[in-house]
DNA sequence: CCTTTATTTCGATAAATTTAGAAATATAAA
DNA sequence: TTTATATTTCTAAATTTATCGAAATAAAGG
């Protein structure tokens, strides 16, 4: 009968996420560098512009994969890893 | 650095197809039902065309997490646990 | 207060995706 | 061989997504 609850609405948020290169990129970025700023990121990734990163950032952390710190200007972005385990373990290798 | 080989290809793949609410029930369908051709999937989904279940299912099929058996007209559709394990244990439970 | 740096929001566009109906293909069965 | 069933392919419409540049917001530092 395949449930649909917040449980798998989460699953397909998380999917979705992490179903598109970039974001996928950003994700294992995070997982080896434990935490980034948007900017870090960026330099990491090359070839995004800085509007584009914040959409995939946005999506990331509303699937509730990824999580975030504000400390003055900077925002650091990090993995989180109760979710990763639960939905994508493949991502903490 | 990230890497981007075959594997994470593979995983961007796995990931959008189950990044979609009718994809992943279906895939979740399989892992509790174990087998079901084309017209069984399709009357436990309700309301989606057999047009629209064919593409789903080849999106699956090639992304590597379901495979196949014909069995004369029927097509037989099954998840490959290996893949599952590997990108998605959270199907299996 | 002005300037710089970091990040997001807005507006627009091109590309990709979801979906369905109709036609096509394939196999089985009468 | 005609008919019925299962599934795919084709075509097209509607929606969503990825992307960028420009403008906006936020905080820090001079």
């Amino acid at each position: 009968m395949v449930p649909d609850n917040e449980d798998v609405k989460q699953a397909v948020k998380v999917y979705k996420a992490l179903g598109e290169p970039t974001r996928i990129k950003i994700a294992m970025l995070l997982t080896e560098e434990q935490t980034l700023c948007c900017s870090d990121i960026n330099s990491k990734l090359e070839s995004v512009a800085g509007s584009t990163l914040s959409h995939h950032l946005k999506q990331l952390t509303e699937s509730g994969l990824l999580q975030l710190r504000k400390d003055g200007t900077y925002i650091y972005y990090s993995v989180n890893k109760d979710v990763a385990r639960k939905y994508a373990p493949y991502l903490l290798g």
